[in-house]
DNA sequence: AGCACGCCGACT
DNA sequence: GTCGGCGTGCTC
């Protein structure tokens, strides 16, 4: 028998399959390969694809029978080892494809496009006679060129369906289709002008400026280039003439002259710049006992919990930590929340790192991506700052995570899978290098406290704000007693308050937690509400758009004028969104500069940005948001806040009420305030004995958390448990129904007590799909809950495997929150 | 994710 | 009679 030498490799494929594939190496690609290397494959009749090589190996699969590698696209890994074990786990932990993972974790331009492409068939006859007019024209182009894109046969006729005739070339055997995997990464290539060596000492440019005779216009130029070289350090070609305001003619004229020389090179798109600008700072004590304490914790835990209040100058205590990384050569991943990377932010850390950071969210465009990629996998760039995404760069040798503002709900991933939390990620991928996580919050997550208590994390608190700045006043205004039969949105003590701050030159923020201008109206006649088709969420009026707005699934609608249920035309208009706050403000105080920040006010991120910068600047007075204005912002001048509307945080439908109205009051709260001037914060409330709120009053972190700790209990949800959560979607309620009790009847023999049953239709309904949902609440034991995970996946193939429930779709969500 | 295969409504 | 809708299933 021939012994059989080949060797195959399973191949990660950015696809949602079940399972990887594996593909055979053929005999001439056997000593390049290995694992993190894209090789081309071909999936299917047609498509290709550029997926990774998780593991190589010899023995060859029996139940298939493998298709060769069509090509090898890197010389080297794209990616470490510590990379595909992460995804492994991940996609293990949350119950996904590593194939979904990879979709997640790669940017777009390394994953590859196939581009059709249309062959010439050598062996047909040339004999054009049944061909149209259109098709004689593609023919005639493809007998010449031998190979035409469907882009370029598109410029040849003028017409615009080019698939029809397309179709029938191909029909007629004319040309057959090629698909090209092409790699959309383009490296970006810019002329940068460079003084030309003899004119690079002092003396000599001196001597040649003193001399100058002729040509001003070139001298200007020749000026404007020394300024921006001074300023910025590089100069690139088109970023000069327009400073200088001069013509590409004038420019040849210094190079023709040997002053300047332009070379085309390709530019780093991620300025890596000067070296740390150091600039010095000294840790308050409180600061320097702080971070001892985390070092102290870094000894024996691999996580701790930064438990700082609101402007207590966390941030500090993170660069320090980051310089010890930097001087060991290690890097550092400092993680935020999408939100509150904000320019200030950033601004903020590059002051003290200079170029030796980088920014990574997923609204970068894809070629910064790659190159971000590219130097984070060298190890070039050695501080990432960014949000949950940037937990999947290929880190080399990484020492601390940085999960700051850690009880953020937006570092899980909800809608495609992987549906990860990046703070819980982030523990599993910085063991893999024996890294250190910092958890950072001034209201951290209860699961996260309740780790600590376990022992399981460290804990440090700084209690003291930063600079002898002190905690706001926090004063309780019980709108009951301002108002009549009419809801109100300002009550006469907040007025006041504000009046008096205006007075005082000082800003004010107002927090108001609905966008829009009327959150819900009401038919006065029969009490119907307009509600989303889709969604059965109550409908926003919006004032400047004149729409109602679902602001679930984001749908308008035409404001509408007559009752759906009684035809009468008389409603009323419920509560106070962003919008109408900000209207009613404007008549209450015409000569305060008034601007708004919500959703609908700030389209792009530039938006928040001028914002920001336009309040910093006290360009404003007042500033009016919803939860935007919370996040990671400090500002000097501000001395009252005022959250509108208490009643409608602390009534959320969510189990999760009193921590989320915590965290925001407290994060809001924080923003009044500084050493001068401790600042008051006005809240807005009918029920003023919700006890949240005195916890809120004493800033009482550890109030909040035993409060919590026991409502938990009760519930029997987490920190004590691990949560699947099962959701069933299908077109027809009772199917969705049907499936998800069928489950529960599947799972209960073998977890009887950890499932909540029957199956509950979840609050809304998206895209015409009915949601039921399952949750099962596992002890926090390994095996249980891998054997839980196992039955899942069963479960589901005996469901699917019922043509009644075949198209039901399964989403399994592992600790939802 | 594609894409082919396959089974029921409005048209040259 | 067909063209074409999108529901279901498979891809190493």
């Amino acid at each position: 028998m021939e012994i059989d030498r080949s060797l195959f490799a399973e191949i990660i494929i950015p696809l949602a399959l079940p399972k990887n594939y594996t593909w055979a190496i053929p005999e001439h690609y056997r000593e390049v390969v290995q694992p993190g290397i894209r090789v081309e494959v071909m999936l299917g009749g047609r498509k290709k694809y550029a997926g990774i090589i998780k593991k190589i190996f010899a023995e060859k699969p029996e139940a298939f029978n493998p298709r060769d590698i069509i090509n090898v696209l890197d010389q080297e890994p794209i990616l470490h080892a510590e990379q595909l074990k992460f995804w492994e786990w991940m996609a293990g932990y949350y119950m996904c494809s590593e194939g979904e993972v990879m979709q997640a974790a790669v940017p777009a331009n390394l994953k590859l496009s196939s581009e059709s492409i249309l062959i010439w068939n050598e062996e047909r006859s040339i004999n054009f006679s049944d061909l149209s007019d259109n098709e004689y024209i593609v023919a005639e182009a493809l007998e010449l060129k031998k190979e035409l894109r469907i882009s370029e046969v598109q410029n040849l006729l003028d017409v615009t369906h080019v698939y029809p005739v397309v179709k029938k070339l191909i029909e007629k055997e004319v040309c057959y289709v090629w698909e090209e995997l092409k790699e959309k990464y383009t490296e970006k290539k810019q002329t940068y002008i460079e003084l030309a060596p003899a004119y690079r000492n002092e003396d000599q440019l001196a001597e040649l400026l003193n001399n100058w005779s002729k040509a001003p216009k070139q001298m200007e130029l020749l000026l404007a280039f020394l300024h921006l070289l001074k300023t910025e350090g590089t100069v690139i070609q088109p970023e000069l003439l327009k400073k200088a305001g001069a013509s590409v003619a004038q420019l040849k004229g210094l190079i023709d002259k040997g002053i300047l020389i332009a070379e085309k090179r390709s530019t780093d798109r991620i300025q890596l710049g000067d070296q740390n600008s150091n600039i010095s700072f000294t840790l308050s004590p409180a600061q320097e006992k702080a971070l001892a304490a985390v070092q102290q914790v870094f000894q024996t835990k691999q996580v701790c919990l930064l438990h700082g209040v609101t402007a207590s100058g966390k941030t500090q205590v993170y660069t320090q930590l980051i310089q010890e990384q930097l001087d060991k050569g290690d890097q550092v991943l400092y993680m935020l929340p999408e939100i509150a990377l904000t320019a200030q932010m950033i601004r903020r850390l590059q002051e003290y790192f200079g170029g030796q950071i980088a920014i990574y969210h997923s609204k970068f465009n894809a070629n910064e991506r790659v190159e971000i990629w590219n130097k984070v996998k060298t190890g070039e760039i050695k501080i990432v700052l960014g949000a949950r995404s940037a937990l999947f760069l290929p880190f080399k040798k990484l020492s601390l995570i940085i999960a700051d503002e850690e009880h953020d709900n937006s570092y899980k991933q909800q809608d495609p899978a992987p549906r990860y939390h990046a703070r819980d990620a982030a523990i599993y991928y910085g063991s893999l290098f024996q890294a250190k996580v910092l958890l950072g919050s001034a209201t951290p997550s209860i699961e996260s406290y309740y780790n600590c208590e376990q022992d399981k994390f460290g804990l440090v608190r700084l209690t003291e704000r930063f600079g002898d700045a002190k905690l706001p006043r926090i004063e309780l205004v019980d709108v009951k007693k301002y108002q009549q039969k009419v809801k109100i949105a300002f009550t006469e003590p907040l007025l006041e308050a504000i009046r008096l701050s205006l007075e005082q030159q000082k800003q004010v923020i107002l927090f108001q937690n609905r966008r829009g201008y009327a959150p819900y109206q009401i038919c006065n006649t029969c009490g119907w509400i307009p509600e989303c088709q889709n969604c059965d969420v109550t409908l926003t009026y919006h004032k400047f758009k004149n729409k109602l707005t679902c602001h679930y699934c984001g749908t308008h609608y035409p404001v509408i004028h007559t009752c759906a249920a009684c035809g009468s035309h008389d409603f009323t208009q419920k509560n106070f969104g962003t919008e109408q706050i900000e209207e009613l403000l404007n008549e209450y105080f015409p000569d305060a500069k008034i601007a708004r920040m919500d959703y609908d006010s700030v389209k792009g991120k530039n938006d928040h940005d001028a914002l920001i910068k336009l309040f910093e600047q006290r360009r404003l007075d007042i500033l009016v948001g919803t939860q935007m204005v919370v996040k990671g912002l400090d500002f000097e001048h501000v001395n009252l806040v005022g959250i509108i509307d208490a009643d409608g945080i602390l009534g959320f439908t969510d189990f999760r009420v009193n921590e989320k109205a915590f965290q925001l009051m407290e994060q809001v709260s924080g923003r009044a305030g500084r050493k001068d001037d401790l600042g008051r914060v006005l809240i807005q409330v009918s029920n003023a004995l919700h006890p949240v709120l005195s916890f809120v009053q004493n800033h009482d972190y550890d109030a909040l958390y035993r409060y919590e700790m026991i409502n938990r209990k009760e519930f029997g949800y987490p920190p004590f448990t691990r949560i699947i959560q099962l959701i069933f979607k299908h077109k027809e309620k009772h199917i969705a129904e049907e499936a998800a009790n069928i489950m529960m009847g599947g799972l209960s023999p073998h977890f009887p007590k950890d499932i909540s049953g029957p199956a509950q239709p979840v609050i809304d309904r998206i895209r015409n799909q009915y949601l039921w949902e399952l949750l099962i609440k596992l002890p926090k034991d390994m095996q249980r809950i891998s054997q839980c995970k196992q039955m899942i996946m069963q479960q589901a193939a005996i469901l699917h495997a019922n043509k009644r429930y075949s198209a039901v779709r399964i989403i399994v969500n592992v600790d939802p929150l």
